[in-house]
DNA sequence: CGGCTATTTCGGCTAATGCAGAAATAGCCG
DNA sequence: CGGCTATTTCTGCATTAGCCGAAATAGCCG
């Protein structure tokens, strides 16, 4: 990795990690780092170099992150080459992360449970315990998604603030 | 996979497709799904045979998820072997899978940002961007610890009453 | 302590994933 | 169309993760 400053690494590093245990590629987390940490747009034949892969490699990895919507295309005056850019803002990464999450594992995930408690046949008194705790995860679920969804209406400024509210926010509501 | 209804083996199969997104061994996730729909803690000759898996194997997958806190070995009367239980509250199992994963992947994050941050050195001019970059970031996590932090205070009914209160509770705290 | 049962650890095989390099394709001038 | 460059797809090797069965360990009576 040339050219990178050790913070740099560092953090491209851990990033690759933690991407790893989350269920995303290794080098796709470390290009998704490398690009975030980045000034400019980069070609793919940078990310090679700094990050040491295979032309070919960083080719699907960046289409990959395309697909989760943090990194876009962009083309430089007088450069055919294709040039990559991460979103920059961490809240509105974490909002189009969240919400591509919920449409690829959430939304698939109720589908199939609603699926599974209303699987006409007649209701065996076997099945009764395991209907109950798939009411109880649906229930969960669908509150979950509706919540987003009304969390995900709110500008980030507003949520920031919200947040640092801490307490007052709880008791606003009457919880706590 | 005897005894089971098959809507139980569905969404077995499919709980463990979807812990193999989010980094959790695909087995390890299929017991917890057989355990969460079970009415009774099962010993692990049990899971064997309804999930038919090596006996070694049932083994690291229980601990693994023991590890997680979200199933504890219990005994039963007369009988030496251990069984095991799944958390049957959707909301609390949330909740510790979520303190868990902050304990292991989002405070490293913080303390390896804060480190690159605070790398001594002379400031140079070259690092500035990617300084830039990872201030927000930690400041991004800093805000979800804390805010995340406050959430787990507040008891299981009074967020689900939130939740639901949908519009209002944004407009409660001038948000929207 | 010996025998029994339950659990864990270990060694090695298998399957899945990740990745490089080559080949194929696409896009762009001239 | 031909040549050039950029990108993608494909093929097969390498690494890793997953898993089984055997062996070792632990725990419990008698």
């Amino acid at each position: 990795m040339p050219d990178l400053p050790p913070i740099a690494r560092k953090f491209i590093l851990h990033w690759g990690e933690m991407g790893a245990r989350w269920g995303i590629n290794r080098t796709v987390a470390q290009i998704h780092a490398l690009l975030y940490l980045s000034e400019r747009p980069l070609h793919a034949e940078e990310i090679c170099e700094t990050l040491d892969l295979a032309r070919s490699n960083v080719s699907v990895a960046v289409k990959e992150l395309q697909g989760w919507g943090i990194v876009k295309i962009t083309h430089l005056q007088g450069d055919s080459r294709n040039h990559f850019e991460s979103m920059k803002d961490v809240y509105e990464m974490f909002r189009v992360i969240t919400n591509e999450r919920k449409r690829r594992e959430v939304d698939p995930t109720l589908k199939l449970i609603n699926d599974c408690l209303q699987d006409g046949g007649k209701p065996k008194a076997s099945e009764a315990y395991v209907r109950e705790r798939l009411e109880s995860m649906k229930e969960f679920f669908d509150l979950a998604v509706n919540f987003s969804a009304q969390v995900d209406k709110v500008s980030t400024p507003a949520l920031v603030k919200a947040a640092k509210m801490g307490d007052k926010a709880l008791r606003l509501l009457g919880l706590s």
